[in-house]
DNA sequence: TTGTAGGCGTTATCAT
DNA sequence: ATGATAACGCCTACAA
């Protein structure tokens, strides 16, 4: 068996001198002697003494920790994201707890459940493409533990979130297109349940809509975001009389599924059809197609917008301080067309 | 402000019964009386109790939280090897603690000592590329936090990890390669300080070796895994007189940025060169050139695996058993070919 | 069957 | 300038 830690109490007992001295002496408490105060700080470092973190936590109701909830890390999108988090995390002396729901809504309630039961200082996620229901959150309020929703955000006012604009985007993409001549332009969205579906629709339509164009519903297909989903919606809108000769795809993952199926139907992607999606991943710069041009969402921003905020909420709620409002952080993207 | 939180305390009082009695009652504990039983668990509902983790934490010094360490999770390698992690760590009520070293060693260490602070239970850590000093992890055992290695672990013994055969998987393409009729067959190896880097080149060498051919050293180049440093590699291997007509690289990453090195100096790949590489990463399948055949190194097993041992680990040390060895447990890696 | 009391490591509030 | 003590929330050996 190990010989166990250090502690004050036991500096304490070998100075003969009591654990408040020693707790004061380390913290260098202005009235205290210097003579005690060197004779405890020598001692301390002879034994390698080194606070207990986890005591200090417990009385001062911290945790010094965050939790971040996302899909996937495996997405460059995400673990950008992250990075950003991270980042600030680490400036603040904080550490993140990560979970990812897998896109899986029981999955996000059960990580949320273990970080509430961690007691983490605050929770930064974005939600899962099954989500529509909100009320698993509310068990935090309880704790008074703060939310941050970064893209993938509820549909609602009254939270704190990070989102990139992407009705404003969708039009400048809308319009992009149309200043290359295309007409028939062709729109696979995501799932109904992420906001930033309905977000990016209402930009397509009232894209083509100020373009006196009339918006064709056939041309606009959904996918669940797996490969099969999207080749699906891809078969619908090229099989009709009248296919479009461009293609807005919800991201790039959906865009490299996409040129998938075009491909082995020998569409003559970028040629016969224009495609373009949302991200701006740094991986398209080594597919076979990369989209045409790519919304960027500027993730590591956007983590690191939500940590700010996070870390605002914290000290507000340290201070007793209460904030008069929502945070409702929106990032402009832009439309990168640097792509041969 | 918010009414606190209900505790055994404040339930014991409002019941008239001892906090004994309460804590006895929530945890089930036989001998109570069934009528108090189910009044304090009554009321505990009532007030919507749940214990303080914390605090429990606190007494039984323990966290159930890891911490895991890695490079990069955007390298979709380890962020499936965290996804191993993950799947194991919840099933046993384990949350993780994240930390990416982005390769760089003084991170490392300030992450390690972050986890240090926070008292996880254990740590599983991939290391930096720029790791080839040990003594940070010393630190860690005056608190007996048990550490598994995996995938980029240390060169000595007396640790715990989980790896890859690299050398059999090595000797393993290098006769593919042969099979297929190459003789000239470059290799381009990763950083010196990896250990793995060490294990490819002796794969390399005794597998060339093995086919009767001299082993020509102005074949074997390196990279710091940085695109630029992989053009270079290549510029010297097709700036000779006699190039190679097979390229092994370190990963896929560097295979990707071997192939635009290719690429944009009109070499015919995979016709005139064939490309093969290490880690079988499913981005892969989107790319213009994939490795023909790329080593399997199953990260999600790794990940598991590594968890698993951890969990073995802590169990151990929560018994105060001491466990006689050391893990090694090599993970066996796969050429896969099923590249068109 | 239930209560009492001590302890985990630290800090803060009183005293002295 | 220093000491004694309570408090954070929970558990548990011991007492009743």
């Amino acid at each position: 068996m190990e010989n166990k830690l250090p502690t004050i109490k036991e500096i304490a007992k070998r100075l003969n001198v009591s654990v408040s001295t020693v707790s004061r002496a380390l913290s260098d408490h202005p009235r205290i002697g210097l003579r005690t105060k060197t004779r405890v700080q020598e001692l301390a470092k002879e034994l390698n003494y080194e606070p207990n973190s986890q005591a200090i936590f417990f009385k001062q109701k911290k945790t010094y920790v965050i939790g971040v909830i996302l899909p996937y890390i495996r997405e460059e999108f995400f673990s950008e994201a992250i990075r950003g988090i991270e980042t600030l995390a680490l400036e603040h002396d904080y550490t993140i707890l990560l979970g990812q729901s897998f896109d899986d809504f029981e999955r996000e309630k059960k990580v949320l459940d273990a970080f509430k039961k961690q007691r983490v200082d605050g929770v930064i996620i974005s939600l899962s493409k099954q989500t529509n229901e909100y009320t698993h959150f509310e068990s935090l309020e309880k704790y008074e533990i703060p939310i941050v929703y970064f893209d993938r955000v509820p549909p609602f006012k009254q939270v704190h979130k990070v989102y990139c604009d992407l009705r404003k985007g969708t039009i400048e993409m809308v319009n992009w297109l149309f200043n290359k001549g295309h007409r028939r332009i062709a729109f696979i969205n995501g799932p109904d349940k992420i906001h930033a579906s309905k977000e990016r629709l209402d930009g397509y339509i009232d894209g083509i809509s100020g373009k006196k164009i009339k918006v064709d519903m056939q041309l606009v297909e959904r996918t669940d975001l797996t490969k099969e989903s999207t080749h699906k919606a891809m078969e619908n809108l090229f099989k009709t009389k009248n296919p479009p000769n461009a293609v807005i795809t919800f991201n790039d993952y959906v865009h490299l599924d996409a040129v998938q199926y075009a491909k082995q139907h020998h569409i003559k992607i970028n040629k016969e059809v224009l495609f373009i999606s949302y991200a701006n991943l740094p991986v398209t710069s080594y597919v076979a197609h990369p989209p045409m041009a790519s919304l960027e969402q500027y993730p590591f921003r956007q983590g690191e917008k939500s940590m700010e905020i996070l870390m605002e909420l914290i000290k507000a709620k340290n201070e007793k301080r209460t904030l008069k409002a929502w945070f409702d952080e929106k990032i402009p993207a832009t439309l990168i067309t640097t792509r041969s």
